[in-house]
DNA sequence: CTGTTAGCGCGTTCAA
DNA sequence: TTGAACGCGCTAACAG
């Protein structure tokens, strides 16, 4: 039969003190003797004692955990932006409780409110999102911040990339190297970044081009939809450039031209939206806009961190991340 | 001043029934009146109650949550296995607590202890847990299963890659193609992958090929790590094929490769390790070991989760999942 | 079927 | 400086 781990009361007794010295002693308090102090860490150690977090949280009414609720991304964008939000936590001793969500909105709802009780504040990316839906779902006097999504009100905070003026400025690059016949790839309608990046095309475009009406792929973000895209543009000839709303699909489409003897950027120029790692390593490397995304969870965690110190603080406007042209050799 | 969250007793008091009935009710047991079960529900309801999991938690003496202590890990292995663990997780109702490590070791026995009491079980996935390790530093009697490293004891489990054969496999396709002045870019040392697939394809290189000392190329699985092999291989001039350690550095080896002019695979093949998404993408194609990661995570979760339900049962044997070769254009 | 009591493991008043 | 008592929010055992 295993020992189960000890309690303080365990230390306690064993050092032949209360739990109360036991808890003063272990948690560096300056009102205890160096005797007793040293008694108690002896008894510890000896008894292999770990604290118990979950009932430490509950006396604090602190747990030291942010909860973060993410959709169901896929590949580095994933990664990325987990790493960002962890650098920060990591440094404030902080833990990540995850939540993965498949798209369900009733499921987002139910994972939001399971953080009651162990997270201090909350940090989500969801199309499901909105201020009624928060004000419905989350428990009362949960810090939280949205990624990606816009909201207001006491101890909420919201933080966003600017995909208009960054599908603006690569229409803009394309439009300089002489194309016309520009098409996108859009990623998954009700993905607020896949809308906005794809309004920011079709209104560069109105404006620069004089195209009201430029060609649109479907596509959700996947290698796949990239390729699906690519082989409709070499089976048409007659675009001379692609603007992929993220580099996935970007990557997918420019493996569909290879294939189908389209020469990148020679016959169609290819552009993608992220900079995600892989994009400076394919044949030609990838132009595309640059999105801190590990940045991006940083920065929301410091906003939620801020929260949480002051509750009660006015919500701060939107905050908005500008992403930077990045030009390879894809157009 | 905003209202804190109600608890279980403002809805008892609410509903005008004790704790203990509003408890039952709420959480559907069968001895409750209809009718209190109604008046605790409407009671809830108006409260916009949620219960609080940390108390829950304490209660029970369980947390319906799992702690995953992950290396530093960049890109799409890291994101593939999460997402294979949260796939199972989900389903099962249960939550993911992450770690993430920076390499150092006294860092790691602190993120596993200070798990206690916060999780049911533990997948652990470092090159500095061994058996003494996990034994040093496990709280007692937590479940805990361990991936790419070797353990034994109750309560625990391991599960790994068997990068040996994979890598054996490689070296074995690649002299079928007529390859002989074969290199290999090592991960870095220390890691246990890095490290078998080193010695793998040092094996299969002696008996393969009659080679014992063939060129290796220190990596750390950035895809910078292969550019820079890359580049020495392309100034070499006397090697017709490359082994990468995995994907990543494979497809900085060929970016290079390819700014050099040197034709993949005409002049030198190129293959890797993993079968990471991109891999399929990169023109040419790369021929690669297909790990398949997230099904690793999933079958780590399956192993933690039967540990858990049944505690004090021997360690099973070894598990190991056995790569399997993909050919593409590269190799 | 329901209410009362006890206790999960811990931090923290409040006296002594 | 120390210890006893209380409470965090919840569920389980035990009477009624």
């Amino acid at each position: 039969m295993t020992k189960a781990t000890a309690t303080i009361r365990d230390v306690a007794r064993a050092a032949g003190v209360s739990v109360a010295s036991a808890s003063r002693a272990m948690n560096g308090h300056s009102n205890v003797t160096t005797k007793t102090r040293e008694r108690v860490e002896a008894a510890a150690a000896a008894l292999d004692y770990v604290p118990h977090l979950g009932a430490r949280s509950l006396t604090m009414a602190k747990t030291n955990t942010i909860g973060v609720v993410l959709p169901d991304l896929f590949g580095e964008f994933f990664s990325e932006i987990i790493r960002g939000i962890d650098r920060v936590a990591h440094a404030g001793g902080l833990q990540l409780l995850l939540a993965n969500m498949h798209g369900e909105r009733a499921e987002t709802a139910h994972a939001i409110r399971a953080m009651r009780g162990r997270v201090d504040g909350l940090l989500i990316m969801s199309p499901d999102v909105d201020a009624d839906f928060l004000n419905a779902n989350l428990p009362r006097g949960l810090p939280a911040v949205v990624l990606n999504g816009h909201i207001t009100g006491v101890g909420h905070g919201s933080l966003s990339i600017d995909n208009g003026a960054g599908a603006r400025a690569m229409v803009a690059h394309l439009v300089a190297r002489g194309h016309r016949r520009i098409a996108h790839i859009a990623g998954p309608s009700g993905n607020s970044d896949a809308d906005q990046r794809l309004a920011g095309f079709r209104a560069a475009m109105a404006e620069l081009v004089g195209d009201t009406a430029p060609r649109v792929f479907a596509g959700d973000f996947t290698e796949a939809a990239g390729e699906a895209a690519g082989r409709a543009i070499a089976a048409d000839g007659g675009i001379d450039a692609v603007f992929a709303a993220n580099d996935v699909m970007a990557v997918g489409c420019m493996a569909a031209l290879a294939d189908a003897g389209v020469a990148v950027p020679g016959d169609v120029a290819v552009a993608g939206f992220d900079d995600v790692p892989i994009a400076r390593y394919v044949t030609p490397g990838l132009t595309t806009m640059r999105v801190h995304i590990a940045d991006l969870g940083a920065r929301a965690f410091e906003r939620l961190a801020a929260l949480i110190a002051e509750p009660g603080v006015a919500t701060p406007p939107d905050e908005t991340l500008a992403p930077e042209l990045v030009v390879r050799g894809s157009a």
